[in-house]
DNA sequence: TAAGGCATGTGACAAACATCACTTGATAAT
DNA sequence: ATTATCAAGTGATGTTTGTCACATGCCTTA
C-alpha cells in the first residue's frame, strides 16, 4: 500500500519492510474533487500533505483580496500551510485542488512520532527540508536577478509539465505578473 | 568555550556538558575582517558557518554583472552557500563581511558526523531548516503581494537594528529595487 | 440549441521603477 | 591638508508592467 510514498523515502533512506509498515501507520489516504480545499485561511491546519496524483495550489491572499499562488504541488511533493502546521497556528494561506487529487495525511503529532521512532524518518524529513529552503532561495535569487518575462521563460523550460496543466492566469499569479502582461509574452 | 553556540542551540534541544563538548569539537573559530571574502562564487564550499559576531551578505551576481543581497546574516545566524555546501558543488554565490567579524565553521563531513553521532543535532538542524524555508516562502508571498516600497516599509519595521548597520545601497540590493528608487521613498 | 462561465488576447493609458548624469557631504588614505 | 572614495539625494527621461475595457472562442449545462 502506498508504493508511491515509499519509493519516494527510499530515494533518500532505505526501509525494512517493517519499517515501512510502520510509517504507513502515521498516514491516513484521502481524495478531493477539483475546487475543493484542503486548507482554508483562518482554520487550523491539522495536515502535511504528501501529493500520490493530481495537482493542488497554495495560495496567499492579499488585502486587496488579489490571490497570489505562492506554490504549486505535483504528484511526490509534500504541501501545507508550513508555518501554521508547525507552530498549531491558524491557516495564513489556503491550499485548494487545481484538478481531483489523492493524498497521504499526516498530522503533527504523529509527525512528531514518526520522526521520534524512527531516526531514519527524521534524515528525510531534514533533508526534504534543506532542499525545500534551497528551492525557495533560488526562487528568491530568480525575483532578484531577472524580469517577468525571463521568469516565465525560466518556468517554461524547468517545468513544461506544470505549464500544460494550468490556465496562464494562475502561471500569471506564481510569477507575480498580471495575466495580461504575461499574455503579451508569447512571440 | 563558544557558549554562544550553546545557548543558540539549546533554545531547541537541551545538551548536557558532555554532549556540548562533542559538538564544540566539530567547530572551529575563526576571524575575518571587513570586505572579505568566506566563500567565493565558483570555488569549493567547505563550511557551513555559525556567526559569533559580526555581519555578513550573501551575494549572487549576475550575467550583467549586477550584484543581488541574497541574505544577510547576523549574530546568530547560520549561512552558506547552501546548495554548494550539502551538494559539494562549487558556489554560486560569494559570502563577504560587511563587519569584522567572528564564526564557528562545520565541514560537511563533520556536520553529517556530528548529525549521526548525536540525534539532537539532527533534531536541531531539522528545525532550523524547517524554518528557514518557512522565513524564505514569507519572502516569496513579500514579494508576491507588495510594492518595492512596501518591502522596505516591512523591513523598517521587522528589521531596524539591520536596516541601521547597513549603507541603504545594501537594502536596494536586498529588496531588488535600484538605489535610487529607494532613496526616494523616504519622504 | 442557447446561455452562462471561463480562459485568453489586445488596445489605450497610467503608475511604478530603472537608468543616466550630476551634485553634495562625509570619511578614509596619502 | 589634499585627494580619493563612498554613501546618498535629485532631476530628466525611458522602459516595464499594471489596470481598465472590450472582444473572441471554448466548454459546459440546462
Amino acid at each position: 500500500m502506498h508504493y508511491k510514498l515509499r519509493e519516494h523515502i527510499e530515494k533518500i533512506v532505505p526501509l525494512s519492510d517493517a519499517e515501512f509498515e510502520f510509517v504507513s501507520q502515521h498516514f491516513t489516504l484521502k481524495r478531493f474533487k477539483k475546487h475543493q480545499f484542503l486548507i482554508q485561511e483562518g482554520e487550523d491546519v491539522k495536515y502535511n500533505y504528501f501529493v500520490l496524483s493530481g495537482l493542488l495550489k497554495l495560495v496567499f491572499t492579499d488585502d486587496m483580496a488579489k490571490q497570489h499562488i505562492v506554490s504549486f504541488a505535483l504528484e511526490d511533493w509534500w504541501e501545507s500551510d508550513f508555518y501554521a502546521f508547525y507552530t498549531q497556528h491558524k491557516a495564513t494561506m489556503s491550499l485548494e485542488c487545481i484538478e481531483d487529487t489523492e493524498v497521504l495525511c499526516i498530522t503533527f503529532a504523529d509527525y512528531k512520532n514518526l520522526c521520534g521512532g524512527l531516526q531514519k524518518m527524521e534524515r528525510f524529513f531534514l533533508e526534504k527540508a534543506t532542499f525545500g529552503f534551497i528551492a525557495a532561495q533560488r526562487r528568491i535569487v530568480s525575483w532578484l536577478s531577472s524580469s517577468a518575462r525571463q521568469r516565465y521563460e525560466q518556468l517554461l523550460k524547468q517545468s513544461p509539465a506544470l505549464v500544460q496543466r494550468v490556465p496562464k492566469s494562475m502561471l500569471a499569479a506564481y510569477l507575480g505578473v498580471s495575466r495580461e502582461t504575461l499574455s503579451r509574452f508569447s512571440p
